[in-house]
DNA sequence: AGTTCTATCGGTCACTTGCCCGATAAGCGG
DNA sequence: CCGCTTATCGGGCAAGTGACCGATAGAACT
């Protein structure tokens, strides 16, 4: 009757252990939100006890920040490939188009869900200044490497970086609680990019 | 030596005591957040008891949207002032230098909250579209009457308010997490505005 | 096989939350 | 001055939270 199979203790490597309950609470964080995280959540998605997850993470907030930080670098790594043969162009089309598609969506409400949630935990917000300059260093270097090849023209590539994220942000932000936006707004982090960069109009525009 | 003065039951006119409860539940949200909003702690700042918070707002969500209802409307119109004898130019100066501005922090932040507070609070995502709406209006409404004085060049005025609104929103949420920001980035939204509709250089970077 | 370490369990505790209830008293109309 | 409405009180309940504890059982090592 009852589905519990108790007695069955299972005792795993500890680090097999954590990464295991760092990808549960990823999958919670990415479709329900970081507030979501909790100890008994958590725990009941790997059949597990909640004491089990507070055994790995004595502070709840440990958690929810290395949380944020695991899903931010994988995701970061989908934007921007670090060795491509695609061409620096190329590359920040790529980076564009996935950054806003409907499939970036839960990312980049994560990222707004971090950076309200930063202000009562400082751990995350530790986190989430990390992950922010990781996400500029990334996106300045690819810029960089583009004037470097003579594709892109700009006298300050990590302003052009820093302007890029905040539109992309403030995009995600109201699209957040709002999704009636239109095209020629959205296409605003494309706009941006090829008047900074002083390319043609459309060259940012279709993904290889 | 208790501090508390039983039996001193004070009975309010109803509209007099809403509007208590919700600028004490204002005063809140700007300094500690949406979540903060709890019945025992509007009640506390009022000296009354939580019931009496729970007898105007039966369902707590109807306060926390009803609050920032209030402190977006009343933020807004300290933006943009609806009858004023400035002309559309300094008006959209002291728009945008006061929206950036540290005094206006708080409010930022607020809005920062409300998008991601509600996607939990259906009837707060509702007030956070009616306000984003009302924003946007009042922009495009005053973008319109400089290009009716001639004083600015554009085809699409709603379009223009929405990219200024959208790096406002995004540079206020990077700047939550993050105070660490260049000016140069922190100008984005003038330069944004003075490029949009096409004004010399510096035309909206003094308030009058 | 025996020993040791510790991952995991099962349960508890104190706290906060929203919501609800009956009792009381303030103020108004008659 | 009386009676009615209802704003306000005082208290309580159930649910959920993070943190903590001693007991147990896997697994590695001798």
């Amino acid at each position: 009757m009852s589905s519990r199979v108790t007695g069955n203790r299972v005792r795993k490597a500890p680090a097999e252990r954590r990464a295991e309950i760092v990808e549960a609470a990823a999958r919670l964080a990415l479709t329900e939100g970081l507030e979501c995280i909790t100890l008994r959540r958590v725990a009941d998605m790997l059949a597990i006890r909640n004491s089990t997850v507070g055994h790995y993470f004595p502070a709840t907030e440990d958690l929810v920040a290395e949380t944020f930080g695991h899903v931010a670098e994988t995701e970061l790594s989908t934007l921007i490939s670090a060795d491509n043969e695609a061409t620096p162009t190329q590359r920040l089309a790529h980076f564009l188009s996935l950054a806003l598609s409907a499939e970036f969506h839960d990312v980049n409400r994560l990222w707004l869900n971090a950076r309200h949630l930063a202000r009562y935990r400082p751990t995350l917000r530790e986190r989430v200044i990390r992950q922010g300059d990781h996400w500029r260093e990334r996106l300045t270097s690819l810029i960089q490497s583009g004037i470097d090849t003579d594709e892109f023209h700009t006298t300050d590539a990590e302003a052009v970086a820093l302007k890029i994220l905040v539109v992309i942000d403030g995009l995600s932000a109201d699209l957040n609680a709002d999704p009636r936006f239109p095209t020629t707004v959205q296409q605003m982090a494309v706009d941006l990019a090829e008047t900074e960069l002083h390319l043609a109009p459309g060259t940012l525009r279709h993904t290889p």
